[in-house]
RNA sequence: GCGCUCGUAGCUCAACUGGAUAGAGUACUUGGCUUCGGACCAAGGGGUUACAGGUUCAAAUCCUGUCGGGCGCACCA
């Protein structure tokens, strides 16, 4: 058990209590935990100001208390607990020590399997800004969740086999520029799916080519179908070394044009069980008595819409794994097509709970981001300025550095800020992307968080041998006290950011923990001060460092000792 | 029209899900390099939490209404 839960259970069990109100009081001269006592003080008849004053007596006089408290005061209704600075020294920093990257780790999900699902990009499309904040997210509480003890497992879903890819395969064939270009293909194909929807808007009447092309690809036989084959993998592997430069892994990767033949089937068998109907030619699953309205299924001419894919991988999802949850990543817009989706799997009988994660969009100062009118920031677009931009910074700060290292750091820099920048704002805000605020470096951004761990562990380098044994007991400043709460308080970052699906807590406290650590910095120096203090300092960030560590994990960050 | 959602400092966002004096970043003004790394730190001004009611010991948070923005509502994905 982790140091407050620890403290908060020996104060309900000394005040015999099954539920009590605990806060943080809003600053650490009323202490380092406190209990709002109204509801107690009313179940007992009594006025709240007058009952704290009898219960910090009571508690005062506790033996058991006093090797967790250095004080206990009662504050007009709020009971203030001062933790003693060497309890918490022990307990935060040798806990640190000990677990190392299991330090914020709990068991709440043990022998619970949850799959989530996110990325989901489009092959033969651009990549851009709105996808990444689909895969920082999810990447993010995949790893919430395994450090909350579940068994998680992250799945990517691609959709290779829609109007889209017609479209695309139309205009490579009729523009030689895409052939002859030296670009990474995958990245072309984006260009090209633009440049394709602005020619069909001009020019509605080459649709008919397109819907051939479809026709085709969908018939798995002919020209169209091989060059379909050949630019679906430029798209894959394009996918892929995004996906590794983000440091971003998949168990399992599932294709709509293998799963798409799989659905039809399950629509017949849906079709009788009169799940799914006839309606003015489609076929739909009717939904209006759930208040959900209706989902067409099947077009009237007989092609397939989104849900009989999605059905099918669902089914295909259930009957691999053994899942208490079911996850799905995907923006607010598409919210009551997962309802409607999540009711006609129940109907089917799946009775996992369904969750869709939704999150806002990504727009731009100029409107709306959309690859049709070609009005996007692409990933590559965004990474090659934001890299160019830290190369330059990191380049003018060390002279001694030979290219192949600048360029390492300012790529891990890119991809920090990147995602910090998507993770950052709580998932219901809509991110208005402007890339020159994004490529700034200081404030609340990653480069700040990456620059105060790579001076905290310039002082680690610098003090080389000197550790050994350290007596944390004179760790006695204010501010390394305020610096260990805060650390202790890193596990309920974790329980909490992981039950919300919330990474943007994560970010938040590492960012309030960093801007600590830069005041205890400026304020103290360690390698000055005498070699018993140096050696519990010392002791003390290295266990900050792990923290910072785990947290920067947990965001998909890597930490950087230099900079 | 119906449904969902958001509205907090000039701007971008927090606020432990109903708790103490609504906090950060940025911008602006000012101070700090004989430095354990200045991509930093400190100080200052800046608020009727869109508006009006209600619920209670307590409301940015909950309920009702109004105004404003965004999104969705049968063959797009």
């Amino acid at each position: 058990m982790y140091l407050l839960d620890e403290v908060k259970k020996i104060i309900k069990e000394a005040l015999s209590l099954d539920r009590a109100n605990f806060t943080y009081p809003p600053n650490s001269s009323l202490g380092d935990l406190s209990l709002a006592c109204f509801e107690e003080a009313k179940r007992n008849q009594k006025n709240p100001i007058e009952f704290t004053i009898e219960l910090a007596f009571k508690l005062k006089n506790d033996e058991k208390l006093k090797k967790y408290f250095s004080d206990i005061k009662a504050a007009g209704p709020y009971l203030n607990f001062y933790i003693l600075p060497a309890y918490l020294s022990q307990e935060v920093v040798k806990k640190i020590r000990s677990l190392n990257q299991g330090y914020g780790q709990n068991d709440q999900g043990a022998n619970k399997q949850v799959m989530i699902e996110f990325s989901n990009g489009n092959t033969h499309k651009e990549y851009h800004v709105g996808h990444l904040r689909n895969i920082s997210y999810g990447d993010t509480v995949n790893r919430l969740l395994s450090a909350n003890g579940f068994t998680s497992i992250p799945v990517s879903y691609i959709n290779d086999f829609g109007i889209h890819v017609a479209k695309t395969i139309w205009n490579w064939q009729k523009s030689p520029k895409y052939k002859e270009s030296s670009e990474d293909k995958g990245y072309l194909l984006g260009k090209c799916y633009s440049e394709a929807s602005q020619l069909l808007t001009d020019n509605p009447d080459d649709k008919n080519e397109v819907v051939k092309i479809m026709k085709e690809v969908e018939s798995r036989a002919g020209k169209n179908y091989e060059l379909w084959q050949e630019t679906r993998q430029w798209s894959i592997n394009y996918f892929a070394s995004i996906y590794k430069e983000l440091g971003i892994k998949f168990q399992e990767t599932y294709y709509e044009n293998e799963v798409i033949d799989e659905g039809l089937k399950l629509v017949e068998q849906l079709k009788a069980k009169k799940i799914l109907r006839l309606s003015e030619g489609a076929i739909i699953a009717d939904l209006e008595e759930f208040g959900l309205g209706v989902l067409p299924v099947i077009r009237s001419d007989g092609t397939a819409l989104y849900p009989v894919a999605d059905l099918a991988l669902a089914t295909e999802k259930f009957k691999k794994y053994d899942l208490t949850r079911s996850i799905y990543v995907v923006d607010v817009r598409q919210s009551l097509y997962f309802k409607q989706l999540f009711k006609v799997l129940e109907l089917i009988g799946y009775k996992q709970p369904m969750v869709h994660l939704t999150y806002d969009f990504v727009t731009l100062p100029s409107g709306m981001m959309s690859s049709r009118t070609g009005n996007v920031i692409t990933y590559k677009f965004l990474r090659d300025k934001l890299f160019e931009k830290l190369f330059t910074e990191t380049s003018q700060r060390h002279q001694d550095w030979n290219k192949e290292k600048i360029a390492e750091v300012a790529l891990a820099l890119t991809i920090a800020t990147i995602k910090f920048e998507m993770l950052k704002v709580s998932a219901d805000k809509i991110i208005t992307f402007n890339i020159d605020e994004a490529a700034r470096f200081d404030g609340f951004t990653a480069c700040y968080l990456e620059y105060g761990y790579a001076r905290l562990k310039s002082v680690v380098r610098k003090a080389g041998f000197s550790f050994g044994f350290a007596d944390l007991s004179l760790l006695v400043e204010q501010r390394e006290k305020d610096l260990m709460i805060k650390m202790a308080k890193y596990p309920d970052v974790i329980a909490s950011a992981g039950e919300k699906y919330n990474p943007s807590e994560v970010a938040k406290y590492l960012f309030e923990l960093v801007q600590m650590f830069s005041d205890y910095y400026h304020e103290i120096n360690i390698m000055k001060s005498a070699p018993k203090v140096r050696r519990a300092r010392l002791a003390l960030i290295k266990s900050l460092a792990q923290v910072l560590d785990n947290g920067f994990r947990i965001l998909g960050i890597k930490a950087l000792d230099e900079m």
